[in-house]
RNA sequence: GGCGACGUAGCCAAGUGGUAAGGCAGGGGUCUGCAAAACCCCCAUUCGUCGGUUCGAUUCCGACCGUCGCCUCCA
C-alpha cells in the first residue's frame, strides 16, 4: 500500500515516493523564539512530529530536520524592550520551545539548527544568487530580484499581478519591484550583526531554511513541511531563491497544516485570546492536547475551545482504560504458557486486532488521516473491551490474544500517536494529597482507639519511605529521598484500596464509600473490575 | 479586489457515485452493596440552499448563502 499525500504545489494528491526509496528526508519551518509559543504553532508541530512518527513506524528511516530562528526583527524588538541582548533572549526562548515541546510529547529533531549558526551557509547561498543576478544591492542590504524566477508564484498560486496588487504602499523606494524581499539587512546601530561581503548585517528571514536544507539535505529534500500561512511569502520566497541557485525542485512534497482557531477566531495576541502551550500543558493533560489536535484532519481548521479538550480528555482516558484492561486480563493468572491458539474467540480478536492495524494504516496513509484512524482505534477498542467482558475466565489462548492486543494498541499509541509519554502530573501534588488521606485515616482510626489500623498505616508508609512524626494535632512526614514519589504514591493507593476491600468484606461500606471518596478527592479514581481493583489518576 | 479553505446529528468529526465510521453528551438496560468503569439497546431517510449531469449524488458540475484564512517577515 502507497502512501499518497497532498502537495501543496500540485494541490492535489500524490503518491509519495521518495528521492532515496527508504528514506525520508523531512524539513518542517520552526519557531521564531521571542516568546513562549502559542498553542496555533504546536498544532504544526505536533502535526508533523506524528507524521513523522508515522512514516518511521511504516518503516521509513526518516531524518527529521526543524530550525530554530533566533535572529529576526521581533527578536530584537523584544530584547531591545526588556534591555537584553538579542541573541542571549532568543537563546532563553529556544529553551523554553524545547521544553514546551518536551511537554507535548514532541520528538527533538534530528537536526536542529539555529540561523545564527548557519550564517555562512546563507551568505554564500546570496553569494551565488548575486553572481547569477538573481540578487543586488542597495543601500539597506541585499534583495532577491523575483522577476528573476520564471515560475514565482507557483506554490500559492499567485501571478505577479496579483503580488504586486497586494503589496503595500511604502515599501523600500530602492528595490526593483515590491515582490523583492531581503536576504541581508544591514545592520543599523544597536542591532546584532555579522560580517559580509554586503557590509556588518543580519540575513534576511527567508534565506535560512533554503540554506539549511541545502545543507543538511542537498538541493531537495523530501518533505517540507510547515503552517498554512508560511505559503505566502515564505516558501514561495524558498522556492525562488532555491530554485534558481540549484535548478533543481525545492522539496517533492510541500505539506501545510491549517490553522487553529480559538473560540471561532483566529488566535492572536491583539486579539486577546492567545494561549500559550505553557498554559496548555499546565492545564490539561498532554494526551488529550494531541489527541484534540489530531481530532481533524490536519488540512482544516480546527476550533480550541475547553469543550473540546474535554471531549479529548475522555477520549484518551476509553484508550488507556482499554489497554489497562486488557493488560490486566492478560496477566491476571500467570505467565502466558506457549501452546497454539485454538480457542475460536481468542482466534477472532487475533484477526480483529491484525485488520484494525491495517484499517489504521489504510486510513492514514491517506493523507495522514488520523482523525480517520482514531476512528479505528475507537472501534477496535470497543471490540477488545467487548472480548474481555466476554472472557472472564480467560483460557490461555484468550490471555496471549489479549496480551497481542495490547500489544497493538501500546505501539500505535506510544509510538505513532505519542499519548502514552508517561505520566504527566505533579508527583510530588499528588504524593502530599495522599499522603494527607493516609494521615486522616490513621488519625481517625487513632481517634476511634483503632489502633490496629492506625499502626498499620504508619508502618505501610514506613515501608514505602515516608516517615511519618506524629504531632499534637497532625502529623508530618518525609519521603526517603531514594524511593521515588511516583512509586510512593502507589504504595499508599494500594493500601487504602487494600483497607477498603477489607471493608467490603465486612460490608461496612460506609467505611468503603468514605475511602472511595477520600481517594477521590486525591485525584485517584477507583476501578472496580473482574480482575481486582485498578485505579487511576483523575488528573491525567 | 486577487488566491484559497470550509459548511455532515445537541457538540466534535471520518467518509464514499449506490444510499451516512467513530468520539462526546443524552435516554433505556446488564453488572455492582451503591457508584464508577465495561458491556447491550436507542439517538441524521439525511450530509448549507437551489439547479444540472446520472439509472442513482452527501459524494461530480454550476450558482447562491454562510464562516474563515492568505495577500502585512504570524508556524
Amino acid at each position: 500500500m502507497a502512501i499518497r499525500v497532498h502537495n501543496t504545489l500540485t494541490r492535489r494528491m500524490e503518491e509519495f515516493v521518495p528521492l532515496t526509496p527508504g528514506k525520508v528526508n523531512m524539513y518542517c519551518c520552526g519557531p521564531t523564539v521571542y516568546d513562549y509559543q502559542g498553542i496555533h504553532n504546536a498544532r504544526t508541530f505536533v502535526t508533523f512530529d506524528v507524521i513523522r512518527r508515522y512514516l518511521t513506524h511504516r518503516g521509513f528511516d526518516v531524518t527529521f530536520a526543524q530550525n530554530v530562528t533566533d535572529i529576526d526583527d521581533k527578536i530584537i524588538e523584544r530584547a531591545k524592550e526588556n534591555d537584553a541582548d538579542a541573541l542571549e533572549w532568543a537563546a532563553t526562548y529556544a529553551d523554553e520551545y524545547a521544553a514546551d515541546m518536551a511537554a507535548l510529547g514532541v520528538l527533538p529533531p534530528d537536526i536542529a539548527p539555529r540561523a545564527s549558526e548557519t550564517v555562512p551557509e546563507m551568505q554564500s547561498l546570496i553569494t551565488q544568487l548575486m553572481d547569477g543576478d538573481a540578487a543586488y544591492e542597495t543601500s539597506s542590504g541585499v534583495y532577491y530580484s523575483v522577476d528573476s524566477f520564471d515560475e514565482y508564484g507557483k506554490l500559492s498560486n499567485r501571478s505577479a499581478d496579483d503580488v504586486r496588487a497586494g503589496a503595500r504602499i511604502g515599501v523600500d523606494e530602492e528595490k526593483r519591484d515590491p515582490r523583492d524581499f531581503a536576504l541581508w539587512k544591514r545592520a543599523k546601530i544597536g542591532e546584532p550583526w555579522w560580517e559580509s561581503p554586503w557590509g556588518r548585517g543580519r540575513p534576511g528571514w527567508h534565506i535560512e531554511c533554503s540554506a539549511m536544507v541545502m545543507k543538511y539535505f542537498g538541493a531537495t529534500v523530501d518533505i517540507h513541511a510547515g503552517g498554512a500561512d508560511l505559503v505566502f511569502p515564505h516558501h514561495e520566497n524558498e522556492i525562488a531563491q532555491s530554485e534558481k541557485a540549484t535548478s533543481a525542485p525545492f522539496a517533492r512534497y510541500w505539506l501545510h497544516g491549517a490553522l487553529l482557531r480559538v473560540g471561532g477566531e483566529k488566535m492572536g495576541k491583539s486579539l486577546g485570546n492567545f494561549i500559550t502551550v505553557r498554559d496548555a500543558t499546565a492545564q490539561y493533560p498532554t494526551e488529550a492536547i494531541r489527541l484534540f489536535y489530531l481530532s481533524t484532519h490536519y488540512r482544516k481548521p480546527l476550533d480550541y475551545t475547553p469543550e473540546a479538550i474535554a471531549e479529548n480528555i475522555a477520549s484518551a482516558r476509553r484508550l488507556n482504560r482499554c489497554l489497562a484492561a486488557l493488560r490486566a486480563a492478560a496477566d491476571a493468572h500467570g505467565p502466558a504458557a506457549d501452546e497454539v491458539l485454538g480457542d475460536g474467540a481468542a482466534i477472532e480478536l487475533v484477526a480483529t486486532t491484525r485488520a484494525a492495524a491495517e484499517r489504521f494504516a489504510a486510513m492514514v496513509d491517506e493523507d495522514f488521516n488520523f482523525a480517520g484512524g482514531l476512528g479505528v482505534l475507537f472501534e477496535f477498542a470497543h471490540a477488545a473491551n467487548r472480548f474481555v467482558d466476554e472472557n472472564a475466565e480467560p483460557t490461555e489462548d484468550a490471555r496471549r490474544a489479549m496480551a497481542t492486543a495490547a500489544a497493538f494498541l501500546e505501539d500505535v499509541m506510544g509510538n505513532v500517536l505519542g499519548i502514552r509519554g508517561g505520566e504527566r502530573g505533579d508527583d510530588s501534588a499528588r504524593l502530599s494529597r495522599l499522603v494527607r488521606v493516609a494521615v486522616n485515616l490513621r488519625h481517625d482510626a487513632r481517634e476511634t482507639k483503632d489502633w490496629g489500623t492506625a499502626d498499620r498505616v504508619r508502618d505501610a508508609l514506613g515501608a514505602s519511605g515516608i516517615a511519618l512524626q506524629d504531632g499534637r494535632d497532625a502529623s508530618g512526614w518525609e519521603l526517603d529521598p531514594a524511593v521515588d514519589e511516583a512509586v510512593a504514591c502507589s504504595a499508599i493507593v494500594e493500601l487504602v484500596a487494600a483497607l477498603r476491600i477489607e471493608a467490603r468484606e465486612r460490608t461496612e461500606w460506609d467505611t468503603a464509600d468514605a475511602l472511595r471518596d477520600a481517594l477521590a478527592e486525591a485525584g485517584v479514581q477507583l476501578l472496580d473490575t473482574r480482575d481486582g481493583t485498578q485505579w487511576e489518576w483523575s488528573d491525567g
